[in-house]
DNA sequence: AGCGTAGCTTGAAACGATTCACGATCTTTG
DNA sequence: CAAAGATCGTGAATCGTTTCAAGCTACGCT
């Protein structure tokens, strides 16, 4: 009925003691509108796709309520989805996303699947990129060689002078990025090719760190200074180096990445790069719905912001 | 078109060469099929609703995991809701979830809002609670009383005569019950009142482990043995004591509950009570995808698993 | 008193896929 | 060769909401 949807959308137009009577029967029946319905008339819906690499790691968790909350607060809903890896199931959740009709999608992609975004994008869809940068769509990201190489510096500081980097898979850009700023730094620092070292660890989890941690005490002569391109990573890692009797930070110092929750209550509270993932998830909304509101005349923005070292006691 | 929906959701009833030249057609124009037109057509979607108090709980995170795969496998979608520990952000879930008509959720309610729940129920959606019974729906959940007791008599066994429980709110269910399981097994082995402490920690994160840690510290006589509601807990709580230089388990020792990834990682590798939560999350897909696809005569199952011990190095 | 108008309400079309009854084509058989 | 039957394609109605045009009321103005 064309009131019910007036009293529903455009309250002002409707007479006060009209829309009175409507509000008490819809609460009274239980009504509860169709959301299926309105979008399809209205061609798109109030929902925006959230697409992150992994929900075990709570840097992209975090990242996403960040997002969620700033859209609940403009009356939008988020569509979580989770790529889990796997480069199928990253196509997967964009397909389903369009066949959900959303309005647009926050994605932090595997891989940048440079057409398959564009595709996207053309059909309407706002994009941004979260972590990355692109061609022809917003993004929102922190620098991540500026990242890496504030990480490097503050253990060359530290007069460490054998590093190790354990590092995600390099094909992954955020990774790649990061480890190429450490590196950069610490060549400019004059160390040479034999004081680094570089651990490509498969996944990015506290299992792997502690992988890594018995990787790396079989090396010879030991790293003073070692850098994971994650904090969970870099957790795993710190609990294998002290259950195996090795002093954290003084004869290994760690530096992770991220600044997550649970960086700051390990056993050797971790120092870390943060990420302004508040900042990054509510900015990505925000383009998005800029985006979505005004399509014809939007260009748009990469916004880049700073990492920012948080020195605890792990290095 | 006709001929296009029956390619697509009735395949057989279509001559294979026209098939194949609408399945080209689709490919070659980017077809997208609007889900929203097609569940509104049907009255209802191929989702599935999944709500959880967090998504920062690893544990939450894997049995959605878990239902999701399942569903996946069934041709059905999740929708992903985090209540954040807010009732009302709770009621918000379901508004949603019921306004993007979905045929079911799986619900890991914070308060078990009984009128809610029948409500939803009465409207047609499959209602499956997580870890939780409940009056007139399905339920499936690992047995919280006995898992406590579990981890309490594991500590006796132990010869601990001086216990700790850390808990989340006791207003919490799953939370009260691990902590009854746990007190009731201290009291059948005898010991009295004076030698059970209780912290009931307002959140149940790592941080709230850590506190926990330092609080314990204050008490005289120490306890001897601790058991956490669950593991994020005990991993701050565990990490704080390696901090204070207290040994685990020697001089404390400490019982999770879930067995969490990170259980396996920590600083002193957590013994724990693990629920099994692939099975319980496939087994809740199962029980909504039967409910939607026989509503009429579905009889409602409680479905019951067992905890199971994993005994670490932590106690 | 008559007419114009503002303010609300009503009714019908539209969104895109599904579904079902009907019609067309091709095959088979008496 | 013709008719019946099987198989597949076509068209129209439908789901629940929005949207827009048209209709109705009541009020004000001259």
């Amino acid at each position: 009925m064309g009131t019910v949807s007036n009293v529903l959308n455009r309250p002002n137009l409707v007479a006060e003691a009209t829309r009175e009577r409507v509000q008490a029967s819809i609460g009274e029946l239980g009504f509860i509108r169709n959301e299926t319905a309105r979008q399809l008339r209205q061609g798109r819906g109030h929902t925006l796709g959230v697409v992150v690499p992994s929900m075990a790691n709570p840097y992209f968790a975090d990242l996403g309520r960040a997002a969620e909350a700033a859209m609940n607060a403009d009356g939008f809903d988020a569509l979580w989805c989770t790529s889990d890896g796997s480069l199928a199931k990253e196509e997967r959740c964009l397909d389903f996303l369009e066949e959900q009709n959303v309005s647009g999608v926050l994605i932090s992609p595997l891989d940048l699947g440079e057409d398959r975004i564009t595709d996207l994008h053309g059909r309407g869809l706002a994009v941004v990129l979260l972590d990355r940068t692109g061609t022809g769509v917003c993004s929102v990201g922190a620098d991540h060689r500026p990242g890496g190489a504030l990480a490097a510096r503050h253990l060359l500081g530290r007069r460490h002078r054998r590093l190790l980097f354990v590092t995600g898979p390099l094909s992954f850009g955020p990774v790649r990025e990061r480890h190429d700023g450490a590196v950069r730094a610490a060549r400019d620092a004059g160390l040479t090719e034999s004081a680094l070292t570089t651990f490509e660890q498969p996944e990015m989890t506290a299992e792997a760190g502690r992988a890594a941690a018995e990787r790396l005490l079989t090396l010879d002569p030991l790293p003073t200074g070692v850098f994971c391109a994650n904090d969970l990573l870099a957790l795993g890692l710190i609990n294998q180096l002290v259950r195996a009797g090795v002093k954290v930070p003084s004869e290994i110092s760690v530096v992770g990445y991220d600044d997550i929750d649970l960086a700051a209550t390990a056993v050797v509270p971790l120092t870390t790069v943060r990420q302004p993932r508040a900042d990054l998830g509510r900015i990505a909304t925000e383009l998005a719905l800029a985006e979505t509101g005004d399509p014809e005349r939007h260009d748009h923005r990469q916004v880049v912001l700073s990492p920012e070292l948080i020195v605890r006691e792990s290095a």
